[in-house]
DNA sequence: TCCCACCAATTT
DNA sequence: AATTGGTGGGAA
């Protein structure tokens, strides 16, 4: 007998291997064993069973990792899919399969001991509103029937998404079914986490960046051996060995931490939805603000739409502000405004009021590049070739790309003068200007620069929220999912950071973050305020949502959309070039452009590049890409994947990234 | 002739 | 991806 089997390396396989005699029987599909590869000794993962194989020299196995396969059909199918969808090799894509701890040929790793989790009190069941018990009775409809079905759970923040999520969990549970939640990295807080374990405790299986890999064994164990039956986590959660689906959640659909950002490059909602897919499993995608990709599917007809209009207790949306920066500058004659007066007012407001701000920037360290006044030399990375962000806390010239440190200097390397400058402002220098005009307010910072040890984030959060801290500033993290009930006053200090980046995504980015920063103010009895600061105050993305409107923001986003052939109406595909010679890397972009060009299916796709990556020159090496426009992918994966082998691009490494974010 | 740095081919 | 073995240029 010989055995198929595959190995996490971008080569396809499978391979054949000779089964000894003694392992005839042990060795079975989803099984690893030791094989030698080449000069290599690799682990390699089963995939079949032939009682013949092509290859007269089929090596033999060398050892059985497991008798009880670790991958059951289903993983098989779903890593499979995912290897023709992400044009990664289905030795790749099992490989991101696999918890942690079972890499590398690993068998298991102690556990130590646990967190002992908070106490919280389970939340009260509230009756559901009109509007949940019409979108559960649709939901309950689907799972009843063993029907697979996408819903677009879209309900604005405080509308009860979570309430209808944990109904549908229960529907399934009692149908003796099992459940993913997937949540985004940020929002995995424990007191998330809690409010699934105080209603269904031991039947819960969570995973989290903060777990040792024995706790993660430990708790893809209990789900292989099928005593949980709800797994709550991030990402990699969706590949855990439930039995039976019959629901997976993805709630904040639109979180870019669904996107794996190494290879395989895949992302975790379309393998929610391949997974459920695959098993007749019911999909509920709940967001605020849905990808342009989702509520494109939802309004034809691929996805259910499901509407969350009302807020629970009638609580009013938060009144938002624009302050148009240009004029700030223009009337106070200054040249760097970091807080204009309006928010100097409501700040000072909040602070007497006894209340809380949050104020957010997405942009972290003290200054954004350092020069030379005299000569403009800047201070860049060697290695990345970007600007040097200063940090204050660290007293560093620090690449946000590479992390490469230099001290900072009080002469100018290249003209030897003393005039140099800090430039652009991050939220170290929020803090320390707050510092400066709220002397008497105690001030905290979130970022991740100040979550360096593994409870900071726990412990900032915990003063915020018993009021040790007036003022939170801070990055993305401060914007996502936390509940402050004496949050009056929520401050961006730049709406624009994010819109002016080159990313046709920009517009979708900043109404997203701005939705969510606006949806921190007002949760408790007092009612909220949220003041913009930009220099773009005419942009439909902050326009709409100023006026909470997710509907108005679609409409004119999908137009231009629609115009330049972007997402939802094609595929992305970027395939980038790396060479530590600028020349090998740019020739082989330009080769396989050419290649590309030529084909006959070329039809299918617009080829763009090669052209130059955002991040030209990353860790020494420099990187050309090459954008396809795909019309329809299932069509042209195949043919692609084998254009990309065969094009063995001389002197460059290649990288493929399917639907880019 | 001896080292290397650099390339291309191979993996069952 | 990682390794091996071949090539060619430069120094001895």
């Amino acid at each position: 007998m010989f055995a198929k089997v595959l190995v996490n390396l971008p080569v396809e396989g499978p391979f054949d291997y000779k089964i000894p005699k003694p392992l005839q029987d042990a060795v079975k599909p989803g099984c690893r064993v030791w094989v030698s590869f080449g000069p290599r000794r690799l682990v390699g993962y089963v995939v079949g069973l032939s009682p013949t194989s092509k290859f007269p020299s089929a090596k033999e196995i060398e050892q059985l990792i497991e008798t009880e396969p670790i991958l059951d059909e289903n993983m098989l199918n779903l890593t499979k899919q995912m290897s023709r969808r992400y044009l990664c090799s289905w030795g790749e894509a099992i490989d991101a399969a696999i918890p942690s701890s079972l890499k590398k040929g690993k068998v298991k790793v102690n556990a130590r001991k646990q967190d002992v989790p908070e106490h919280i009190e389970p939340t009260t069941h509230m009756p559901p509103s009109q509007d949940q018990k019409k979108s559960l009775e649709e939901i309950y409809k689907a799972i009843e029937q063993k029907q697979h079905q996408v819903f677009l759970l879209h309900g604005i923040t405080g509308s009860g998404k979570t309430e209808v999520y944990l109904q549908a969990i229960e529907k399934v549970l009692s149908l003796g079914k099992a459940c993913i939640v997937l949540v985004p990295e940020i929002s995995l807080t424990p007191q998330a986490v809690e409010r699934f374990h105080a209603r269904y405790k031991e039947k819960v299986a969570t995973f989290h960046s903060r777990l040792t890999q024995g706790q993660k064994y430990e708790q893809w164990k209990k789900i292989k051996d099928g005593i949980c039956h709800i797994v709550i986590g991030t990402r990699s959660a969706i590949f855990s060995p439930v039995k039976n689906l019959g629901l997976v959640v993805v709630d904040e659909e639109h979180d870019t931490s669904y996107k794996q950002q190494d290879t395989p490059r895949y992302n975790a909602v379309w393998a929610a939805v391949q997974r459920a897919q695959n098993s007749s499993a019911v999909v509920i995608l709940g967001s605020a603000t849905p990808s342009l990709e989702s509520y494109y599917k939802a309004k034809h007809k691929e996805y259910r739409l499901v509407n969350l209009r009302e807020r629970i207790e009638k609580r009013a949306l938060p009144v938002v502000n624009i302050v148009d920066m240009r004029k700030e500058i223009v009337e106070r004659k200054r040249r760097h405004i970091v807080f204009s007066r309006v928010l100097n007012e409501a700040i000072n407001k909040t602070l007497d009021n006894n209340e809380q701000a949050i104020l957010f920037l997405n942009r972290r360290g003290f200054s954004t590049y350092a020069n030379c006044k005299k000569c403009g030399y800047v201070f860049r990375c060697r290695k990345c070739n970007v600007a040097l962000n200063f940090h204050s806390d660290k007293k560093k010239l620090i690449c946000h790309y590479c992390n490469y440190q230099i001290d900072p200097v009080d002469i100018c390397p290249e003209c030897r003068s003393s005039y140099l400058n800090y430039f652009g402002f991050g939220t170290q220098r929020v803090e320390s200007e707050l510092h400066k005009f709220f002397p008497t307010a105690a001030i905290g910072r979130m970022d991740t620069d100040s979550m360096t040890k593994r409870q900071s984030h726990k412990e900032i959060l915990k003063d915020f929220a018993s009021g040790k801290y007036k003022i939170l500033v801070g990055t993305q993290m401060v914007a996502k999912g936390h509940d402050f009930g004496q949050v009056t006053l929520v401050g961006v200090i730049s709406a624009d950071t994010a819109l002016n980046l080159p990313d046709f995504r920009a517009g979708e980015r900043t109404f997203q973050l701005l939705a969510q920063v606006a949806g921190r103010a007002g949760r408790g009895s007092k009612p909220g305020r949220v003041i913009i600061q930009t220099y773009t105050p005419h942009h439909y993305a902050i326009l709409c949502s100023v006026q909470h409107d997710y509907e108005s923001f679609y409409e004119k986003e999908i137009l231009l959309r629609k115009e330049l052939l972007l997402p939802p109406f094609s595929n992305m595909i970027v395939v980038t070039l790396r060479s530590y010679k600028e020349e090998k890397a740019k020739s082989a972009a330009s080769e396989l452009a050419k290649t590309l060009c030529k084909l006959k299916t070329s039809g299918c796709y617009e080829v763009a590049g090669p052209v130059p990556d955002m991040i030209y020159k990353l860790r020494r090496q420099f990187r050309w890409n090459v954008i396809l426009k795909v019309k329809n992918l299932e069509i042209i994966t195949e043919k692609l994947k084998d254009i990309l082998k065969n094009s063995r691009p001389s002197g460059a490494r290649l990288t493929v990234d399917v639907d880019p974010l």
